[in-house]
DNA sequence: CACGGCGCTGTAAACGTTTACGGCGCACGT
DNA sequence: ACGTGCGCCGTAAACGTTTACAGCGCCGTG
């Protein structure tokens, strides 16, 4: 591990200045016996360029960050998974922060791109606050906001459409003959679970069916708080036909509870989860989940970087992208 | 987004130079009132220091990489989750490289480290090459490796020790009275396929019960492989009274077949996994699973790389990380 | 009063690159 | 034979820090 060869020790080696030899290391036009002496000095000294002064100079550090709240939660493994391929053939390498939900550590990453050491951020925030915004909008850096912005906030925006998703779940409920459809939803102080909520409201309404606070739970976004809350609906109004949940962990819950009373699925009750995570495929009976396209978000997030990293003076995008309703047999299968 | 102050701009709106500066922002001895000076206009500019710079000169990036076949992949996200915060806790950022299994990915992430944009690296390679053993030696800056490298190889290394992981649950099937137990495996050119295998051999020895090959299907390490190996196995010998399987998703498939078959589970035919990914616990019946470890591995590989990062001239550890079995309802549930 | 020592500060070099600029040698045209 | 232009190349500055070293002022002591 003794200090490894630089740009000077094999301009000592071949003869020549360390401009040439960067000259050639760069491709730049170089005479060819030049090119070959260099060549042949690099390779003997096994020379890698240094990252960090290359950095220093041309102010690319050729990574890019990408800011969540938790890595292990299913929905920003998806974004991940399809921020790294882009971002890598693009040759950037990818920066991890799990900011555990903290909204003080995600003003402390957004302020850490003063240092430099990263190209852009892409982030997820979990509530975006006043100090987000203020941060992102003297950023010294590019950043690309996941999830729901105040529009005119001027920045990078890729947002997804629970809205529109809890519409196609409750949709496809009601188009299966379900007419006393139960929600379980998450906290409503959260931008998804107001957003669910409304959505929920308005589908009913374009049914045609009532809206019945007796048919809505609020509790959290676990397993066990959709358990107990599929438990006091059930407890509370029996005859309901299908349940609505804001993630497929809730809906997870439930089916361990509708199994435990002797529901079955779907035959007495529907269910629909919503993420469509890679549990939704693993759970027995299979669960209908709506995909609110967390990959295709993570994807469009990284274009959307790499473009800005390009023309630094485009115009902001704000792209939406549209949910999808996988059917599976926890609401009958596929038609 | 203008050029940002450096440490030039401080020092002349304070009226000092940029030593002092630096030792006022090192928290180095100074003065009460160059204290101040430097304070109050470092403030006032909203500097930031430039990690890359001081990077440079101090040859330390603060920054560690963790390279894995896929992102994706519930196993190399558990240790994810077990890195990150044991390097964030000491200051380090994590760079993550996801290498789709490809050896020449893995080799070009060890060759990478020469450009010392990182402190370290911890790797999770899929097959260890003599090329990666030669890069491992040679490397420029500390290595770790998840997996099994051969005995006295100069690096820090953590293994999985799925032999006595499988011998676990082959002693937990026999003492549930299981006498006619099935193997579903992945392939034998895999360290882990090949592990399993010898491990299931010598249980079943221990065990008193005969090996017999008619009881063994070798697939992959998918679901959908998982279900064809079950069918077949179950064709071949419908008396099989339970189901050891090389990981998770097998299982997962194993489950599906056995369910269209109508054989009840765990009562007909007891199932475990292997991995105890998230899948196991969502699964119905909830699955029965070897932990082997992931999380562990993953924070003994995190404070393996930070104990040699404070002393370069430490002997290489080898730490195997001791399987466990959590008893679910596919083998019968706790006792 | 002279001097040693101490505490603080400034100057400058260094980390390893990239790149603007000027110089040198050569071929060419007059 | 001499100027011109061109293609390569080397010198040196720059990126933003950290840090060794030397200098300076001040205090206390002999």
């Amino acid at each position: 591990m003794a200090d490894g060869p630089t740009i000077n020790t094999i301009a000592e080696r071949a003869g020549v200045s360390i401009a040439s030899v960067s000259r050639v290391l760069n491709g730049l036009p170089t005479r060819q016996d030049t090119v070959a002496k260099v060549m042949k000095a690099a390779q003997e000294l096994g020379y890698v360029r240094n990252a960090v002064a290359r950095s220093l100079k041309s102010r690319r550090t050729h990574q890019i960050a990408f800011a969540m709240a938790d890595v292990g939660n299913p929905v920003y493994l998806a974004m991940v998974r399809q921020i790294q391929p882009v971002l890598k053939a693009a040759g950037y390498r990818l920066v991890l922060h799990s900011t555990d939900a903290v909204v003080a550590d995600e003003i402390d990453v957004l302020h850490s791109l003063g240092e430099r050491y990263v190209d852009g951020l892409i982030m997820s925030p979990i509530r975006v606050t006043e100090d987000h915004l203020r941060m992102i909008a003297t950023a010294r850096a590019p950043v690309v906001v996941i999830g729901l912005v105040p529009d005119g906030t001027p920045v990078d925006n890729v947002r997804a459409d629970s809205h529109a998703g809890v519409r196609l779940a409750v949709d496809h409920l009601h188009g299966r003959g379900r007419r006393r459809i139960g929600f379980l939803n998450g906290p409503l102080d959260t931008v998804p679970g107001a957003a669910r909520h409304a959505g929920y409201r308005e589908a009913l309404e374009a049914c045609g069916l009532p809206y019945d606070p007796q048919l809505v739970e609020v509790g959290d976004f676990y397993r066990e708080a959709g358990a107990k809350a599929a438990r006091e609906l059930l407890a509370r109004r029996p005859d309901v036909d299908s349940l609505m949940c804001a993630n497929d962990l809730i809906a997870l819950g439930a089916l361990d509870v509708l199994r435990s009373a002797g529901r079955r699925v779907p035959e007495d009750v529907a269910v629909v989860g919503m993420d469509d995570t890679e549990l939704a495929a693993a759970a027995w009976p299979s669960l209908t989940s709506v995909d609110l396209g967390s990959a295709e978000r993570g994807r469009v997030a990284a274009e959307l970087m790499l473009a800005r990293l390009a023309d630094p003076e485009r115009e902001h995008s704000v792209v939406t992208v549209p949910p999808r309703l996988v059917v599976r047999e926890s609401t009958g299968g596929a038609a």
